[in-house]
DNA sequence: CCATTACGCTACGACTCGTAGCGAAAGCGC
DNA sequence: GCGCTTTCGCTACGAGTCGTAGCGTAATGG
């Protein structure tokens, strides 16, 4: 019957200045070492706690890393600027600019490629950094289709399925700009993005200033 | 870089055989151990060299499994299926069945990541991987505006901006979708793709062919 | 035949890893 | 207050990897 009493349990509380601490040197190290170079023992001294200490509370470099890059996404917020263009603007210029901090460059990449061979932490990556980014994904879409913007959904699934597709069209174009083509995707480059996420290819050319034209649906 | 056989420097050649195998061995290693647990020992043994030998060809595991990986996308042609679409089509299943390789996932999401905090090694990356695939890019482009799918460029500076703009697009949509939320992208989900590629996300609602078309999904 | 370079092999110091053991500290229930 | 429980800091340890040096041998060009 330990299921009550969660917080209680007899015992020395585990400090939570110490849990602050050690993820913050955890950040302070991937940006003056990079993953590779970084060292559990080098974070413990850094936060001023034992080796110890991280290994009772983290598996390994992995899990901890994951919790110090996740706090970085937590200020993510959807804005309302009241048109779908608009609002995919403003959220990418917000996930770019998380993703041009150093410790977020070398930490996400590196914790992303070692889950690819370690399905628990695939999960706690999904679960902590890549499900709220989806959700704005799903919020924004949905006030768009409010608006007027988009065709209303018919199937759920199908619906599901879209928002999973634009989710990583647009975390994958910033990211591979951000990292793989190591150039910053600031205010022009997210504009064109937000134009041809909207109007594609074909359309990307042409006049878009105008308000949005009543679609002759080619 | 040796292609013009300098004067033949004395001496006995490198074994051609040697590299072929060991970058075998680095894929192998890559699937079988992922890129944390890989090291040059191993690679060493399973190709049957010394240790020594691998030093003396690469400065270290980054640029040793950059060239192994960079073999993979040696195969990466732009296919020529009569209409952009059906070209980003067949260009995008090419890319995404790289990807879907363990070696290729173990591997290349790593080396960018250490080529974060690695000049060198990013510009190796760029010049035996990124750089081909942008020029499939380039080329599909160039072919869609002959046949008038697309409208042709006034200022080549622009040109070239849009160029790394589809391209972080495309390559980065098959990556995140590979490898960060870790589900194929098979024929279902390219034609999705494509289909906001082109038309937007305006457009991808509407019914161009997903009405009861007859098409077997084979 | 000789100079030059690559190769296989062994050995080495330096480093990191993750764990075990110890005594001390900090809460909770009584 | 008094015990019980859990955490903390510290030290030490075997195991494993790293990258290099040294040596003798193999292969090629002049």
């Amino acid at each position: 019957m330990q299921s009550r009493t969660p917080a209680s349990r007899a015992g020395r509380p585990r400090s939570a200045a110490a849990d602050t601490a050690i993820l913050a040197a955890t950040r302070e190290a991937l940006v003056e070492l990079g993953w590779s170079k970084l060292t559990l023992g080098d974070v413990a001294t850094r936060a001023g706690v034992a080796k110890t200490t991280l290994y009772r509370r983290w598996a390994g470099k992995n899990e901890l890393v994951v919790d110090a890059v996740a706090e970085l996404f937590d200020e993510l917020r959807l804005p309302d600027c009241g048109t779908l263009a608009a609002d995919i603007e403003g959220v990418v210029l917000q996930y770019a600019a998380i993703l041009a901090r150093p410790e977020a460059k070398s930490g996400l990449m590196s914790v992303v490629a070692e889950s690819i061979r370690d399905e628990a932490l695939r999960e706690r990556i999904r679960a902590s950094i890549v499900e709220r980014q989806k959700r704005l994904v799903l919020e924004g879409r949905a006030r768009a289709q409010q608006r007027g913007e988009l065709p209303p959904e018919s199937d759920p699934e199908e619906a599901a399925r879209t928002v999973d597709l634009i989710f990583d069209v647009v975390a994958g174009a910033v990211v591979h700009r951000t990292l793989v083509s190591a150039e910053p995707a600031d205010e022009e480059w997210v504009r064109s993005f937000a134009r041809i996420l909207l109007f594609g290819l074909a359309g990307a050319g042409e006049d878009h200033d105008a308000a949005p034209t009543p679609e002759g649906r080619s």
